[in-house]
DNA sequence: GCGCATTTGTGTACATCGTCCACAATGAGC
DNA sequence: GCTCATTGTGGACGATGTACACAAATGCGC
């Protein structure tokens, strides 16, 4: 009878929620492969569903692509608070906002280097030209990692640690330092570099954030 | 008659130096619209010369791709070796190091800018594993781009600018400081931002660097 | 000079992919 | 219960990467 073969083989003529079982395999193949990985057919074969049914839902597979991307980011977005919600907040506020910054950064790397083809995904350039603006791709405290990062920084001010005057662009300069060092652990010369010398490495690129933001 | 026609149509059955051609179309397609458009048959087509021509010069599409890699990636070297070709020499020595190692963050930063789609060519996942190593990837002078971020480095330790102890990792440090911003810059949340709004991030970035190392 | 093997380009073919169009099954609203 | 918008199916097209067999040109040994 099989009614739940491994791929798929619904009964239904109608899938039920084929919107999101796209999504999810989608999800699956971006864990797998990175962007490139999440092929439009082979996701309506894993849904169980002709190809044609995915432009109920997406108008391309561009659209499918994004709506993967926007999942990633919130992944991301997950990774980051994770790492946050691990700091004991009993500390100087000082000691804390630094420590957040950091939090936020080593969520981030992990989360690279934990799940690279979802964060590939996620960082993907979207299309010829797109607003994009991170949309619903918040964690679950409602932030995208964008505004993680600038909430980090904003404690830091606050705190006394980051001159006023060099918060502005902060986020910009402290997330290129990171995300730089994600891609090139990922992809980049510094592929396969196991983890101890990664969390080493890590360590030293978030001090240099630190001492000359 | 039509000898030569636009995209191609020779006279001769050779080719006469088709592995170039092929190249010099994949650098012209990569510069249009980045690795992905790195498509064979468009290379063959471009050449004037049926698609699996490629075949006995290239291994596979990938095979092209890591060739016009390889030559984006010297042309990054170009760029850095441009900009430290501005320095005067005369200054002190702590200055000069200094300078060089702007240089180097500078050359990249434009030429990320300038060439965006050879530039995410240079830097694209080279396949699932490969020793990479950036090989024949130099510029004039011989040098490839982190071998040229080692170098500045170096003079900086030389100058007493950069404590000894400090220099270990530093080009991995720098480099993902200046190739995140790069990323973000070309395809990430900072696209499309004006070349003045470019600079200010990029000079504020370099002090980070130069700060923080 | 000449014959033949090696190189290099051609032709045909296949699987896969994204996408389009016409049609069929379904379920909601009257 | 009829109608109609929604959602999935079937078949098709052009593009891509690549494999296999064949043909033209070159160059080497003689």
């Amino acid at each position: 009878m099989a009614v739940r073969a491994p791929p798929a083989a619904r009964g239904t003529y109608r899938h039920g929620d084929l919107r999101r079982a796209l999504i999810e395999a989608g999800i699956a193949l971006a864990r797998a492969g990175g962007p490139d990985a999440v092929v439009l057919r082979e996701a309506t074969r894993r849904a169980g569903v002709v190809p044609n049914a995915a432009y109920r839902h997406f108008a391309s597979r561009l659209d499918l692509l994004q709506a993967v991307r926007a999942a990633a980011l919130a992944r991301v977005a997950d990774a980051m608070e994770s790492e946050l919600a691990k700091l004991r907040r009993g500390r100087r506020p000082a000691d804390f906002a630094r420590a957040s910054l950091r939090a936020v950064g080593t969520g981030y790397l992990r989360f690279a280097a934990a799940e690279s083809g979802l964060f590939r995904t996620a960082f993907v350039a979207p299309g010829p030209l797109s607003a994009a603006a991170l949309p619903a791709a918040a964690g679950p405290g409602g932030l995208n990692p964008f505004e993680l990062l600038g909430a980090a920084l904003d404690r830091m001010v606050e705190a006394g640690v980051l001159a006023r005057a060099r918060r502005a662009d902060a986020e910009y300069i402290a997330w290129s330092a990171v995300h730089g060092l994600a891609m090139l652990v990922i992809d980049g010369p510094l592929r396969g570099l196991g983890p101890a010398a990664r969390r080493r490495l890590g360590r030293r690129l978030l001090d240099m954030v630190e001492n000359g933001l």
